[in-house]
DNA sequence: AATGAATGAGAATTCATTCAT
DNA sequence: TATGAATGAATTCTCATTCAT
């Protein structure tokens, strides 16, 4: 469905050049952007001629994609971890939080890559990579939701599907939001200079706000209560 | 602080050519990006000599901050009405959300244009950009929080700075989801392909999120109660 | 049918230079080949920059087919001078082959182009171009062919069309054999090193070749007088 | 005099092996032209590494070279076959054409080579190989030209030497025209486009114009009879 | 003998910006 | 004010050739 983004002679380098090569590459497209990266730049950075660049990718948008399957993969490990666990839902969500906080300085490279992405225009790609990308996410969200459902943890007239949405949707802006100067600054627009380094504050208050969106408002509890 | 992004000549050009100008650019902008959009292309649609285009602007870059600039308000413009209203909270979101549904195709250059500033990376710009541009919904979103929490219609345990941050975060991957081509595709993966046509339950399900988050748990509500 | 191979700032630039541009890629293509022509190259011999160049043509290729048809076109003013005389075919024969070896050493740039496009295997192009140049020659010669065939100065069983082409066939082949270095070896290797200063000889050969291709052989001539 | 264009270790190798990397090369180089011809691939398509590749051969132009001489060494045995025979100048005429119709397809790749280096500029290479090529028909043509002279059947009064050659440029023009594109287009545009399939007729007609161009003239003719 | 990884000079093309008119 | 011709540095990508194994 989907051609593989680089040629053989990538899959049969070794593998320390593979590593060097693709966290090159990560390095300068999520500091320059995809347009201003050069290719001949990572490659010299990473230490091989232009030529075998070439032997490698077809194409310097084949490179930047393989980078981002490689960023991709390392916040699914990373997130993944925590979504295998058999919490609750607010203890899972309280996990999650803490993973993007601590995660934020050392993951900030494939975030950048993932923010990078949002901006594609091109049809085809555009479809495969959020099926790609968004699909693991909405799985665990969706698959956990259903649980705290028929567990009475969450209330039993949401969505599950819009409700997994707009988590992740504050889930992927919180990731952002310690990660791309642009969403950064708008943080501490919003909550003040000193947000982004007081972890705890952000942590309760999104699962206070968290917490009641996914259980009952008063309204609705005053009517259970009748 | 901030220098203006035209030479003094643009401000004094017929207000039509101004227009003619800003569009042109957004039009380009957003359907291109920043580096893959043409600044004599630009000059060429909207009319006037690349001559011309290097007297208004020192740069390519200031006639997009320009573009931007009126991307911002229009889209401002447009929330603005909404803002000024004197409604509670849960209505006025859902008057938001109705006019991010009503607004996403007409809009969607401004909004494209304001995707695109979200990748960067030029500390003073995006210092300033985002103040710019952040802290008009701001002071809408807290100010009205604390307005409902005074009404007692949120919690009263609330940080209002955050809760908005979180509200404006909801509200703006909402927006990206009906207008950029990745998060359109992330929309239907969570919400399945017709989500983009179901209006009525995104304002549905969104409403329920919210009005639970903005209010209270069932465990607070069960403290309270005893 | 046939796009333009040009820009229109190329038409609308100062014919000098445009002669310049021209002849330059004349002469490198002539001498080097398309593939080995430079175009950046031929940009700094014509004294403009390459963005110049490229705003005069879209691609390398356009430059080339614009030099091809500048030397056609010469080509076919020379020999345009000799078809449109009312001469017997033979007479014309004669000052065609004579203007071709005077011709030689002017036009043997023109020449090589034209040689060069003979590898061609474009489809559209060939076809083209194939039609563009050869139709010249073409209508001339079926033209004072049939003529001659109605004053019974060849004979009357011959096919116009083949008998222009076995015409053309030779006269091509003699105008490559006075320009293009392989052409040349092979015609000493077959006349001798000193064919190339004996304009007589060839003159007289060929007209002999010609005069008795055209008219009768032994036998129709004897079963004419019976 | 000429060195040779390989390498000893290529006369070394398998007489297969030698086989396919030459017939590999011609499919190549007759199918895209020398400088658009890739060694790389041409040495994958063969089935040796490059490396080996240039342990048979010096650069890519020796290897051209060599596969030149393969093509030519073909031509010149199908057309051998004819020439050996002892027949009259026009059955030998007619059957070099039969043989040129027919071999038209299978040789084409070979023709085509030979189209190729039609174009070569190299002093030393041209000199050497228009010798190498030409002379086996020059011989053949003169030989019998020389003969047909000796027994009458042609025109006693012509240089054999040019009557080959005018020969000679008949019969490659027309293998060109039924091979080469750009030719063939040219054939066309002459003959109309079902030429191609009608051989009957050009054979018909070229030896209407041999026999005759061969012969007398009428007026030749005349002389004679008085 | 044989491999194929590696090189890097070189070529076509783009586009932000300048400047003479 | 307005033009648009002109610039040339920069970038992507190719491919003949080398060389360590």
């Amino acid at each position: 469905m989907e051609r593989k983004h680089c040629k053989p002679a990538f899959e049969r380098a070794d593998p320390a050049r593979r590593e060097t090569v693709l966290q090159t590459g990560i390095d300068e497209f999520s500091a320059l952007g995809f347009e201003n990266a050069n290719i001949n730049v990572i490659a010299k950075k990473a230490g091989i001629s232009i030529g075998l660049m070439y032997k490698y990718f077809e194409t310097k948008e084949d490179l930047f994609i393989l980078c981002l399957e490689e960023a991709i993969s390392e916040l699914h490990r990373v997130i993944g971890e925590v979504l295998e666990s058999d919490d609750k839902i607010l203890v899972r969500a309280e996990k999650l939080i803490r993973t993007i906080q601590e995660a934020a300085e050392p993951n900030s490279r494939y975030v950048k890559l993932y923010n990078e992405i949002t901006k594609m225009s091109d049809e085809k790609n555009v479809r495969y990579y959020a099926d790609r990308i968004e699909s693991v996410s909405y799985e665990a969200y969706t698959g956990f939701l259903a649980r705290a459902k028929a567990d009475g943890d969450i209330r039993p007239d949401c969505d599950e599907r819009l409700f997994a949405f707009f988590f992740d949707s504050l889930l992927m802006t919180l990731q952002f939001s310690y990660t791309c100067d642009y969403y950064k600054e708008r943080f501490t627009v919003y909550c003040g200079e000193d947000i982004l380094e007081d972890n705890e504050k952000v942590v309760r208050e999104l699962l206070k706000f968290l917490e009641s969106a996914f259980t009952f408002s008063r309204e609705d509890v005053k009517k259970l209560e009748n």
